[in-house]
DNA sequence: AATAAATCGTTCGTATACAAAGGAATTGGC
DNA sequence: GCCAATTCCTTTGTATACGAACGATTTATT
């Protein structure tokens, strides 16, 4: 990015979503080919973590709206990337699971996630990444 | 934020999602007594930086898409915070400034602002503080 | 001056983000 | 068992985010 003026005034918001913006466009140009969005990527890996899972522990492990969620496992099932079940024992509940089409991808896909966090973190020294990632679970 | 599983894969544009939407949530409550949005609270600063930029000014110098920038500006001279006038010399071109509803709370706002990036960095110390600002800055 | 190339801003399509409200199903207190 | 409170998920409405294409206009080239 080029350089903003110095004078401009400081705020971290802005600091943040700009870095969060810059880093969001680079692995959503790596996800494209798939035809995955960053969005569906994650719930990718959450599933990958835990499989079955419903809609509210998806949007709770991963800080998610569950109205947000809604849209996105909506159109991950159009696509074929999970696959939603009834729950058993439990009418109002949905779980949900990768398809084949999703874990036949897998490790490309988690390595995908890797390069990305690498070429982001490429110009930090060991040092200043645990910093980073520190700080960063400070704010949160 | 409760605390995320230790064994969760490790994902720094996740982790800046996060961090970035907590910090966004944070000054989009103390903006909603104003009826601004964050970022129609950004442009206004970007004006109060430089009255009567163009459209395309504001986007380079904040970084926001032209696009999206395009609906913010329509909808906050509708609220009456900025006014258009057209570019006595570039009829593409329209210049926009503050309106003096804007100019009036200026430095109320300006000190949300404050007490907003005060309230993030509450816990971290000063060296920290610039450590962050660094890092972040050197994503960008 | 006439045409091509570039610029400015808007519009469109798709994907979030999130508050608020609502329908369906389940659970808890009595 | 019954009704209220709760839970799960969807829907609606508004605000971004951003690639792509487009109309109006200006500048560059010849």
């Amino acid at each position: 990015m080029q350089k903003l003026p110095e004078d401009l005034p400081e705020c971290l918001v802005f600091l943040l979503g700009k870095a969060y913006q810059k880093a969001h466009g680079d692995f959503k140009k790596r996800l494209k080919p798939y035809g995955l969005t960053n969005m569906q990527h994650l719930v990718l890996e959450g599933l990958w973590y835990q499989n079955g899972m419903t809609a509210t522990e998806i949007s709770k492990l991963l800080r998610l709206d569950k109205a947000t969620l809604s849209g996105v496992l909506e159109r991950m099932i159009e696509t074929g990337w999970i696959i939603r079940e009834p729950h058993p024992e439990d009418g109002r509940v949905h779980r949900i699971f990768t398809s084949s089409k999703a874990d036949s991808l897998k490790y490309q896909l988690i390595e995908e996630r890797k390069k990305a966090n690498k070429k982001i973190l490429a110009r930090f020294s060991p040092e200043e990444r645990e910093m980073l990632r520190r700080l960063l679970w400070e704010l949160i």
